[in-house]
DNA sequence: GGCTTTATTGAGCGATCACTCAAGTATATA
DNA sequence: TATATACTTGAGTGATCGCTCAATAAAGCC
C-alpha cells in the first residue's frame, strides 16, 4: 500500500559523508545538504530524522569502509604490505572528498564541545587502531616483523603518523609523496 | 584628551587565542567571546573589528609563542635535544586549552571552504616547519645528525609526527607518552 | 570646571541556523 | 477503480548568528 521512496537512501548516506567529510560538522549547512541530496526539509526528516543522525551515518560508513578496504588489501598483499601501501593510498585521493581522515576532523571539531559525535569518531578510531594492531601482529606471526615489538604500541605509532600524513597532504606546502615514503620506510626497520 | 580603555589589549588576545583554540573557529561565539572577555558587543567590534580579525590576531599569538619557545629552547639544550624534548612538552598540556594545534585544527576546519584564516593558518605552519629546518640543519653542522639527510625533509616528517602526536594526545586510548618518546627515538637514529 | 574625545553600553538589526508540519501527490493493494 | 499509506513539498517556526549604532559615561587638556 505504502510509496516507495524516489531516493536511494544508502547512495544519500554516502553522498552526505563526502560534503561532511570535506566541509565538517558546523561548516555544513542543511541547506548545503538539501540542495546536494536534493531533498526538501520535509523528505529529508522524515529520512534521517535529523543533520547529527546522518552524520553518525556517514561517520559509520566511512569506517566501515576504511576497515573493509584495508583487510582486503591485507589478504590481498599480506599484512606488512598493506601497512606498507596504506600511505600511498589515503593520499591518492584522485575522487576523494580530502585527504584529512574524516574521524580525526570530526574529533578535533567537536570534541572540546562534549559532542557526542566526537566520542562515536572517537570510537571508531580506536576500531581503527585495533585493526592496525591485528595486521602488526599478523605480521609479527609470519615472521615478517620482529617478535620484541609490541603490536598495541605499534599500531598507536602508526596511526598517529598516518594521521600527520593525511593532515599534511592538505597542504600545498609538503611533498605527501615523499612522507608516505619514509613512514612505509620505517615499518621495514622493525 | 581621550580615555583609555579599561581593559589589556594583549591579555584579551591571548585569552581569546585559548577559546578559539579549545573550540575552533565555528564552535566559538561571539556571546562566549563577549562573555569570556568581558566585552559588550561595541567595545568588542572597536577593538577588533571582527571575529575573524580577532581570530588572525590569535593565531599569530600562538605562532609566534611556538616559534620563540622552541628557539629559546634550542639556544640552551642545543638543536637536536631541543627537538627531542618537544614532544612531550606538546603533549605535557597541564595549563594549555588543548593538546592537538591551534594551526592544525584552524587548517582543517576552514580549508576547504577556502576561509582567508585557512590560509594564514597554513603560512604559520609553513613557518614553523622552516624553524624545524633550521633546527635540523644546526645539528647537522653540529654533527648530531648524519650529513646525507636532506633537513627540510626531516622538517616535513618530524612536523607531520607531531601534528599526529598532538592530535592523537586528545584521545583517551592512547598512550601519548609512550608516541611522544617513539618520536623522540628516532631522532637518535638520524 | 568646561570641553573634547573616546570608551562603554545594550537593544536590536537582517541573515541564517536546524527543524516542523499541514497540505498535496503518487503508489501499492484490494 | 477506490482507498489507504506513505512520500514530497515549501512556507514558516523560534533561536542564534555576527554585527551596528545611538545614547551614555568617563577621562585628559585647557
Amino acid at each position: 500500500m505504502p510509496r516507495k521512496p524516489s531516493y536511494d537512501r544508502d547512495a544519500l548516506i554516502a553522498q552526505a559523508r563526502d560534503i561532511f567529510w570535506r566541509q565538517g560538522w558546523a561548516g555544513t549547512s542543511l541547506k548545503d545538504l538539501e540542495r546536494e541530496l536534493n531533498l526538501k526539509p520535509g523528505s529529508f526528516y522524515a529520512a534521517f530524522g535529523s543533520k547529527d543522525a546522518l552524520y553518525a551515518l556517514a561517520l559509520e560508513r566511512y569506517a566501515q569502509d576504511g576497515v573493509s578496504r584495508l583487510t582486503t588489501m591485507a589478504d590481498e598483499v599480506g599484512p606488512l604490505q598493506a601497512l606498507k601501501t596504506q600511505p600511498q593510498i589515503v593520499i591518492s585521493a584522485k575522487e576523494m572528498p580530502a585527504r584529512a581522515c574524516m574521524l580525526a576532523k570530526t574529533f578535533a571539531e567537536l570534541q572540546a564541545k562534549g559532542h557526542g559525535l566526537a566520542d562515536k569518531a572517537g570510537a571508531h578510531l580506536e576500531e581503527m587502531k585495533e585493526c592496525f594492531a591485528t595486521l602488526f601482529r599478523r605480521a609479527q606471526a609470519a615472521g615478517e616483523i620482529g617478535a620484541h615489538h609490541d603490536p598495541d604500541r605499534l599500531a598507536a605509532r602508526y596511526q598517529s603518523d598516518l594521521l600527520g600524513l593525511r593532515l599534511s597532504a592538505e597542504r600545498d606546502d609538503v611533498n605527501a609523496i615523499e612522507l608516505a615514503s619514509d613512514i612505509a620506510a620505517d615499518l621495514d626497520r622493525l
